[in-house]
DNA sequence: TGACAATATATCATATCTGATATATAATAG
DNA sequence: CTATTATATATCAGATATGATATATTGTCA
């Protein structure tokens, strides 16, 4: 995802969660919706965490990272795959079923 | 994820999605979790593909990638990302719910 | 205000993933 | 059987992601 990580760089310079991401840059359908995705694993791993009452840093220890990844992560920053996401929500005890409604959930501002 | 490669690596030489994978190499519980999520992605790729009639090499072309490359998606082979996984099966049109469908139908030999 | 904890952002060496290529092994047709 | 097409497996250079580290920013409490 070469051009992707410039469009979602981008997207993020503009306080994009607001709305919708769509094509408001050059963004295909498939390139939307797996930016959406990542962003919806994003709240959902602050969500678990903070419910948690768990630090940036307690997390990082838990899953062998780093503070500043954990931010990254939550930030969803272009730098993280949607894999240490997942990996991450994993180690907090997330159910398979959680991390399926992430999916349906993903349209900006779902509750949960 | 350096020793779990090992570790999936072996996984794949027994044929083991015959069964559930859980420990039975010292997996633990999120690495389990993880590898099977993964492998429910391999699956639903290889449906999705062959239920458009579509070759690995006509698909590796509308991704951008390589037959071979799709070929280790479909074989769930550990060099292979979640991330490539979710973004091939959005470039076969797979709705949000479908991806959703894919955790919670997880266990190996799940129909759909 | 200042001190302290939490979070954010930047940079970088190394690990991992990726597309490409080559080649091997099915699978199907003639 | 032998072509032909589809799929699998191996290797590798280049691309991307990762943890670590440093530092900046943002709270929060006294």
């Amino acid at each position: 995802m070469i051009i992707d990580n410039k469009k979602k760089k981008l997207l993020q310079k503009k306080g994009w969660s607001v709305g919708n991401a769509q094509d408001f840059l050059g963004l295909t359908d498939e390139e939307a919706a797996y930016i959406e995705l990542k962003l919806a694993f994003s709240r959902k791993l602050r969500q678990r965490r903070t419910r948690k009452k768990l630090t940036q840093m307690q997390l990082a220890k838990m899953i062998q990272s780093s503070q500043s990844r954990v931010a990254k992560m939550e930030a969803g920053d272009p730098s993280v795959s949607i894999d240490l996401l997942v990996r991450s929500l994993l180690a907090l005890g997330a159910s398979r079923t959680e991390l399926a409604r992430v999916f349906t959930a993903s349209r900006a501002g779902t509750a949960s």
